[in-house]
DNA sequence: GCAAGTGGTCTTAACATAAAACTAGATTAA
DNA sequence: TTAATCTAGTTTTATGTTAAGACCACTTGC
């Protein structure tokens, strides 16, 4: 909604979710409320956002039900802005960023951060798609199921071979 | 870099994420692709992007190696544009952001479409935290390990509590 | 009570985006 | 082989978004 076209309605949650935080900053005050930020001044003085746009990705991030305001936790009269169990739900997505980039955007010698299991210190396990019986499953296994309010289930298959629908979902 | 700041030099992976895939296109171009679409007019017509933005974001995506041009499958003398190995490592970021956004963004009643296992048409598990070892973990039971090139290793835990400092990684 | 800190809003200039017009080479149809 | 059309862009222009800083009100610490 921060932008001008949106595709929330074309049916495919990549492109809703890409509607609620897929702009610049969402995903970065989203990562450091995941640390323990709670604070305006705290979220501003880390990212070295604008105050205004701040004050707008947080008043947006709240609408949308990811944060919620809270009273302060030190007994002060300002307040907090903490992750909903909605927010919290994009742990996974957070994680999923933080691997690829691990992966494949620094040069060896490079240092960086890790997540780690807090009780081994061990860099937590690389995210894996599995089947429902868990049985591990490569992207070219899969394929988006569309489910229209009427009509067919049309399907489409990942891997490109001979197109015949272009849309997905 | 499509953005006026860049946080690339912050020593997370996540912003460094973003800086390369952060903006409102360059994903919904990627999930185009895993969905077999390749030529410059069926992701134009697809996802209507203006051609402008989409010459641009494609030429960005194949800078960056996540994209690669090919001559055309059907033999013509056009390019195509197919993911390359890094680009396919996404994969697990659409995952993610599909199955967030399927869990928190639709009403009960409203039709959506899901990733199942094309082999036996049932949606794909729900992502999981696990430690190496296969554990699952929560988000409160990770940290993330900063590991700088000189001095020595500061850490920072997930879920509130005393904040001592105030940038992760 | 006063200075500093917190949490904003408002203004402005710089920049990014959307939309459409324009271009040039490739393909197809006559 | 010539013309019409398709493909894949580039350029232009109007408009929307962002960054940066000035400004303001309320809170806290001294």
């Amino acid at each position: 909604m921060v932008k001008r076209v949106s595709l929330w309605d074309a049916g495919c949650p990549v492109a809703r979710v890409l509607d609620v935080i897929g702009d610049w900053w969402s995903l970065l005050i989203i990562r450091d409320a995941f640390d323990g930020v709670r604070r305006f001044s705290e979220f501003q003085a880390g990212l070295g956002i604008a105050k205004g746009m701040l004050a707008a990705r947080l008043r947006d991030l709240t609408e949308r039900g990811i944060l919620e305001m809270a009273p302060a936790s030190d007994g002060s009269a300002y307040r907090e802005y903490v992750l909903t169990e909605k927010g919290r739900g994009l742990f996974l997505v957070i994680v999923a960023l933080r691997q690829w980039g691990e992966d494949h955007l620094y040069r060896p010698d490079e240092p960086k951060s890790s997540l780690v299991d807090t009780e081994t210190g061990i860099p937590v396990a690389h995210l894996e798609l599995r089947a429902q019986d868990g049985r591990p499953l490569d992207w070219t296994e899969t394929q988006v199921k569309k489910t229209t309010d009427q009509g067919p289930t049309r399907q489409r298959k990942h891997a490109a071979g001979t197109r015949t629908d272009r849309r997905r979902g």
